[in-house]
RNA sequence: GGUCUGGUAGUUCAGUUGGUUAGAAUACCUGCCUGUCACGCAGGGGGUCGCGGGUUCGAGUCCCGUCCAGACCGCCA
């Protein structure tokens, strides 16, 4: 028996036992006639005695040899400590120890384990191992499995199974970029590994699953930030004999459920946006609505004056910004700056302050007169003492950057806090987006999303304005799911890849499966995906998600632990029939 | 593919206008300490200033290149 107690739960009522723990030295104290050690492991820390009264000579040297994080098992008494520390839940007791086992030696760690660590991003990323012995990694891991488990207990209850399915799939080009597995027993053929379970989910309500779930790894290989890995986790599910309607709901409940559950919070029923609402108040489709500062759109009330700038533009539009009336001109210079950056890429920005008095003073005084100033304060809902931000130009690009001018006032002013939670549906996607490079369109979410009803005809005169039974689920500013009503007919599917550039042939090669499956009575179905990954950083109130995953990649997609990925040796690549083509 | 920020002791960082022996904190080591718990006190060791080149009498500091890390844009059906 290593051990009868853990290090977290000895208490004034265990006084006198004889106990045996085991766990990490996680400090030590030397006050010469004693010395106290912190025993540390997943459960918390007990301090450990030893003095020169109670413990043996050799007993005592041997614990003066005890280096940080060393392994081990002490039997001991516990006892009353004569000081005690109400800060931790063990501060009571302190166990005067009899026999001590050095399990295992331990070198100096690089970093310290404490909850504020010195160690830097990437030293703690190559000694994870280290690093999640610390509380906060520790903590967080665990918050991910109290969530993982809670969607598998609501999901169950409401009739969902969970249904693994392959992750050696087929390499298929639409969407993201696959991350390839070449097949040794199929020469020059390769696997992909699947950037969503999306057809296999499809092909089990054809089975007549009717519900699924499984919480499932996704790769796509494309670049990293700080919330996307190669690697992530999807909450992934499909229903059968639903429409779009029956999917929010479900989902909803869910979500409600895991806050509820999670973080004690209540939520009232999710605000539904259309895509078009959301893009027109916010320029962007997955606002944060913990905060107000909607856009409002002056192009009625801007053009048709002298401003060329403004007359030549697709779309005018202006933020308010509270209390930003008494900027300096060097404030408002440092703002432009911002919006001028690259990332941004405004040309500039027209402002106006709507003084406390009730007067305006404008960059573009020279143009516009009081009642201009005052309708456009009135189209922001600024109030006296805010600042109107204006950007114009082209449409998509111009709500982009005042978006993201939005999200960086909001944080400057504090308004994304962590724990308040503003969910919400935005719904009625277009179902093809226009690629400007190619020209072409392709399916905003994916190729098997059904237009609405009535919409079919629509893909031949004006494909851009057809709108598609797809939704995403928006927390704080974070996509966090998103799903659609499918495609369960062999004709509108084979519709749906002529309109994004397929061959029927081209179809039938990468697809065929589906859509012969789809002849042998496939049922109305649809379904919705959750970024696990995302959803738990969020509920933990962070921003990064790497610190949710035991074994994250760097920004290169690299594992600086294990150091993959790696080269392979010859023998593997001839085995492969590989051949590679590097300059080196 | 691009923009920006950073790389100096085990670690986190400071280092002024280019100028003597590159500092602080923390960690580590030694000694002291009769109740510590961020213990305290005294002392000590510890540096390829990411790498390569250049400018200069002289480079941690300026210039060019390169590698690495992070944030973001593109990308992510």
């Amino acid at each position: 028996m290593y051990r009868s107690h853990n290090c977290g739960e000895l208490r004034a009522t265990d006084i006198g036992a004889e106990i045996v723990l085991a766990g990490w030295s996680h400090k030590t104290r030397d006050k010469g006639f004693v010395v106290w050690i912190d025993l540390r492991d997943r459960y918390g820390i007990t301090q450990l005695v030893f003095d020169e009264d109670r413990t043996s000579a050799e007993l005592l040297e041997k614990v003066r040899g005890i280096g940080r994080e060393f392994v081990l098992q002490v039997k001991g008494t516990v006892t009353e400590r004569s000081s005690k520390n109400p800060a931790i839940p063990t501060g009571d007791i302190e166990v005067l120890v009899t026999e001590l086992h050095i399990l295992n030696k331990a070198l100096l760690p690089p970093f310290t384990i404490e909850d504020k660590t010195d160690g830097g991003e990437d030293l703690r990323m190559k000694y994870r191992y280290l690093d999640i012995r610390r509380n906060p990694v520790k903590n967080n891991l665990i918050f991910r499995s109290r969530v993982t488990m809670e969607v598998r207990k609501y999901l169950s209850e409401q009739g969902f199974i969970e249904v693994e399915t392959p992750y050696l799939i087929k390499s298929t080009p639409e969407g993201a970029r696959d991350f390839v597995v070449p097949s040794r027993m199929n020469e020059g053929q390769f696997y992909a590994l699947p950037q969503s379970p999306q057809t296999f989910k499809q092909l089990l309500m054809v089975g007549g699953l009717d519900k699924y779930f499984q919480i499932v790894k996704c790769f796509r290989d494309e670049d990293l930030r700080a919330d996307r890995q190669p690697e992530f986790t999807q909450i992934d599910c499909e229903m059968a004999f639903v429409e779009q309607e029956d999917v929010l709901n479900a989902f909803e409940g869910l979500t409600k459920h895991l806050l509820k559950e999670i973080k004690g919070v209540e939520l009232a029923d999710f605000p539904r946006l259309t895509y078009d609402e959301a893009m027109q108040k916010y320029g962007n489709d997955k606002p944060d609505i913990r905060f107000g500062m909607e856009f409002g759109e002056l192009n009625e009330l801007a053009q048709h004056r002298d401003f060329e700038v403004f007359n030549s533009a697709e779309v005018v539009i202006g933020l308010a910004i509270p209390g930003g009336a008494n900027y300096t001109r060097k404030e408002i210079d440092q703002l432009v700056d911002w919006l001028r950056r690259p990332q941004v890429g405004a040309k500039g920005m027209v402002y106006v302050k709507c003084k406390e008095d009730g007067s305006y003073k404008s960059s573009v005084d020279k143009f516009y007169d009081e009642n201009d100033l005052s309708s456009w304060a009135n189209a922001t809902g600024a109030q006296n003492g805010d600042l109107i931000c204006i950007l114009s130009g082209e449409k998509d690009a111009t709500r982009n950057r005042l978006s993201a001018f939005r999200m960086e006032m909001a944080e400057r002013f504090g308004l994304r806090n962590p724990n308040e939670f503003a969910p919400l549906w935005v719904v009625d996607f277009p179902l093809l987006e226009l690629d400007e490079e190619t020209g072409n369109y392709h399916a905003m979410h994916h190729p098997f999303t059904s237009p609405k009803p009535g919409q079919l005809q629509l893909l031949e005169t004006d494909p851009a304005a057809v709108r598609a039974n797809a939704y995403d689920l928006v927390l704080n500013g974070n996509e966090i799911g998103g799903g659609s009503i499918r495609i369960h007919d062999r004709d509108i599917q084979a519709t749906m890849f002529r309109h994004l550039g397929f061959t029927p042939e081209e179809a039938q090669a990468q697809f065929g499966f589906l859509m012969d499956a789809f002849q042998y009575g496939a049922p109305p179905h649809g379904g919705i995906a959750f970024g696990l990954d995302r959803l738990v950083a969020i509920l933990g109130g962070q921003e990064t998600i790497r610190d949710f995953i035991a074994f994250p990649k760097n920004n290169s997609g690299r594992d600086v632990m294990i150091d993959a990925p790696s080269p392979i040796d010859d023998d593997q690549l001839k085995e492969l029939k590989l051949k590679l083509d590097v300059q080196s």
